[in-house]
RNA sequence: GUGAGUGUGGCCAAGGGGUUUAAGGCGCCAGGUUGUGGCCCUGGAGAUCGAGGGUUCGAAUCCCUCCACUCACCCCA
């Protein structure tokens, strides 16, 4: 028999485990994201993971890169072809329609926070699973509400304590007015065929709104003088902007007006944004959104405008690591009971069912290890606490409490630990 | 899909063909007398040097293939 060696297994490329080190992190950002959407009034929605394939291809477009080359797309036993969702917005979209949430006072305000799956080539800040938090407000096409889902936005980045941020933002218009401006710059771009680079020939077929951010340095000069969306928009959209601009103004957000800023999806309708950190670096966007006044309708449902935004965790737990912020550590169980002997080992194994049944949290030592290897134990857990309960306890029915910081130890009745530690964790 | 870089114990790493039976540090475990942590001291466990093949008397060290990871492009969070 040949002995193979037994080959350890690896998370799947592109896919990483959240260890206990990194949770502050991301338990700190869920928090903030849960109470800014308190703040404004945004409720939950957890939605599958996986959906029929159809919902994404036709919400997101066949012809963008998510569709057509990046989704995890199967059938399943049944034969039915199922896509691990790629972007969380189409999703509640269906949601809402599967559910009648129209019939709620509208806009309806939902958030999010879930894994994202997309078939790409990882590189920093950039995974096949990630994670984002979203959330939609939908049922209103009021300029005041792009305004409150950019608000929003800005506000949570800043309550992370995230600096040096910039709020990108444009208008691609509508489906009346966007025709005309791809006319437009198509013309243009044909103009300068001969220069463009290989990936900006095929955008011009394919894609033509995407050869406004192309980065190669020949592309730039070409796109700086192409005609800019906000140039072509109608009376409508221009409407909707300039009221936009205004609101957003008047809650003193810094936005720049960026007339490259397009975004990967197709949905998009007028409004666009993005959040990104100054500091320059490849896959930087924080976090982007924007109006889809059409998807809805395009999903089957009555026309129903709405706008979205959302921000890759991953993306946020760099940034804040980059710019050293203080992350409140998370709070373990307080207090270690150690043992010295098997009678010991049972009064600590009911001392310590005692104490949880009071609501505090124990970590109880086990195997037989020497007092000085469960303190060092206790230590390293950083307890505030321990207890030791050896033969002279037992006997007399108390229990020694020792204060890890200041190693003062005092000797308690048994009857009166849970109430000592209560007093003393509570302050 | 394209291009570049990297792979030595859990982590950080030295070593670039022959005293390497592979340094050192962190971490882990155990001791430093009787029931007490953090500092210090001592000891221990843990690596066929990413995998496979080749060159050579000899390979972690040279060559080939593969794999994985990282970074960039594309695109996005």
């Amino acid at each position: 028999m040949k002995q193979e060696k037994a080959r350890l297994y690896q998370a799947p490329r592109g896919t990483a485990d959240i260890l206990p080190e990194e949770q502050a992190h991301w338990r700190y950002i869920e928090q903030e994201a849960v109470s800014i959407c308190r703040l404004y009034g945004y409720e939950r929605i957890d939605t599958p993971a996986f959906e029929d394939t159809r919902l994404f291809s036709r919400s997101i477009g066949e012809e963008t890169d998510i569709v057509s080359k990046e989704m995890y797309t199967f059938s399943d036993r049944g034969g039915n072809q199922i896509t691990l969702r790629p972007e969380g917005t189409a999703p509640v979209c269906r949601a809402y329609l599967e559910h009648g949430l129209k019939n709620r006072p509208k806009p309806v305000r939902l958030y999010y926070l879930a894994p994202i799956f997309r078939y790409e080539r990882p590189q920093s800040g950039r995974y096949r699973q990630h994670h984002q938090f979203g959330y939609e407000a939908i049922g209103d096409g009021d300029p005041a509400l792009d305004a409150e889902v950019i608000d929003m936005a800005w506000r949570f980045f800043r309550s992370l304590g995230l600096e040096r941020l910039s709020l990108q933002l444009n208008s691609i218009g509508c489906k009346k007015c966007r025709p005309g401006y791809l006319i437009a710059l198509k013309a243009y771009y044909t103009g300068h065929i001969k220069n463009l680079c290989p990936d900006c020939d095929r955008r011009l077929v394919r894609n033509p709104l995407r050869l406004l951010d192309c980065k190669r340095p020949n592309c730039l000069k070409i796109a700086a003088s192409a005609p800019k969306s906000s140039e072509y928009l109608c009376p409508a959209c221009q409407e909707h902007f300039s009221q936009l601009k205004r609101y957003l103004a008047q809650l003193e957000l810094p936005f720049v007006l960026n007339h490259f800023l397009v975004r990967g999806l197709d949905y998009y309708t007028r409004t666009v944004f993005e959040i990104q950190p100054e500091a320059e670096g490849a896959q930087s966007t924080l976090g982007g959104g924007g109006r889809y006044d059409d998807l809805i309708a395009e999903l089957g449902g009555p026309p129903t405008p709405a706008v979205g935004f959302a921000a890759g965790v991953e993306r946020i737990v760099v940034n804040l690591k980059r710019q050293d912020i203080a992350i409140p550590p998370l709070a373990g169980p307080r207090v270690f009971i150690a043992y010295i002997g098997d009678e010991a080992r049972d009064e600590a194994a009911r001392l310590a069912a005692g104490l949880r049944q009071d609501g505090i949290g124990v970590i109880q030592a086990v195997g037989s290890k020497s007092l000085k290897a469960q303190l060092r134990q206790a230590n390293s857990l950083k307890s505030r606490y321990a207890v030791i309960i050896g033969e002279q306890e037992v006997n007399t029915g108390t229990v020694v409490l020792r204060d890890m910081a200041s190693s003062e130890q005092k000797i308690l009745a048994v009857k009166s630990l849970a109430e000592e530690l209560q007093a003393r964790l509570c302050n």
